[in-house]
DNA sequence: CCGCGGGCCTGAGAGC
DNA sequence: TGCTCTCAGGCCCGCG
């Protein structure tokens, strides 16, 4: 499910309940999400206080005052849910906690601000891991990851200069990792549409000769960023599985101009297009064939 | 190095 | 109602 403006939902909705809060106990009731986790993943963190809670791309980070770094991430079906605890629930109450676990709530974290953090997978892509603050820069799972696209540097240059060369398509570019991080499918058929580009069109050609961005990775890279911070105000795009940290859906699917829409009016002033379904590297495009070129 | 396809999981929805 | 098939927002890995 989530992108980068889910994920960033969800570190708004937890840091309230997470930072400055300790670890009291910390269920595992699977261990097998998309890697198996320690044995020693509950005792790593348990009496730890959580000293800040960042994200990265599509992954959380949650600073810890053992100098460890908790990183987590959703997958494709993961979601954060927060609970007051009961006053009266001891953590060793299994009975009590069990009894109220639904299917597929596989990490339970019992802080001392008196919340319980609950992370439900159903499809157990999600993956959560402890690594040493100092090795995070070497840390396989980040180390290649490119520009956020929200952080100051980002802009027409840096997408041209990522773009360089490349033969493959503009919708396989922006969904890599590498170039850019945090988009996923949904906000880079998105970011193409409100930048009337083809997710069809090389990646090389936002570039000129001399790899300096032309006015198409202008265009990009303004509807980047506008599309992932109108999604972040919305709370996020809910198709199915994402959910804000409180429960309620998120509201940016509303928003959506193309995006699972095949065959509706293109939503571009004074396009006549109708929006259009192909498939590329396996997943679903939608795109307006008239006016994204 | 690069790009592509397959696979990992489960659940929802369509079609019969 | 129930079965089977397809597809889903991510990412890693092996292949050519």
């Amino acid at each position: 499910m989530p992108e980068l403006p889910e994920v960033e939902t969800v570190r708004r909705g937890l840091a309230p309940v997470m930072e400055g809060a300790r670890f009291r106990k910390v269920e595992v009731r699977r261990h097998d999400l998309r890697w198996r986790l320690p044995k020693d993943f509950a005792a790593r963190l348990e009496g730890k206080t959580v000293t800040g809670l960042g994200r990265r791309a599509k992954y959380l980070l949650a600073d810890l005052s053992s100098g460890d770094v908790l990183i987590m991430h959703l997958g494709m079906s993961g979601s954060f849910r927060m609970a007051q605890e009961d006053r009266e629930t001891t953590p060793g109450a299994y009975h009590h906690e069990r009894s109220k676990a639904e299917a597929h709530d596989h990490i339970v974290f019992h802080m001392s601000s008196g919340a319980r953090v609950t992370f439900n997978d159903p499809r157990r892509f999600g993956c959560m891991k402890i690594v040493p603050r100092a090795d995070l820069d070497r840390e396989p799972l980040l180390r290649s990851l490119g520009p956020e696209p929200l952080g100051n540097a980002f802009g027409a240059e840096l997408l041209a200069k990522a773009c360089r060369g490349k033969k493959t398509s503009l919708k396989a570019a922006l969904g890599d990792q590498r170039l850019v991080a945090g988009l996923g499918n949904i906000y880079v058929c998105e970011a193409l549409n409100r930048a009337r580009l083809s997710p069809r069109r090389l990646a090389s050609t936002i570039a000129d000769k001399m790899s300096r961005p032309n006015e198409k990775a202008e265009r990009l890279a303004d509807a980047i960023k506008a599309v992932l911070v109108e999604a972040i105000k919305a709370g996020g795009s809910s198709l199915r599985d994402h959910r804000r940290t409180d429960g309620t859906l998120g509201d940016f699917q509303h928003s959506f101009r193309v995006y699972d829409r095949e065959g509706e009016p293109c939503p571009t002033r004074a396009c006549k297009g109708r929006v259009r379904r192909i498939v590329q590297a396996g997943r679903s495009t939608f795109y307006c064939p008239v006016c994204q070129t």
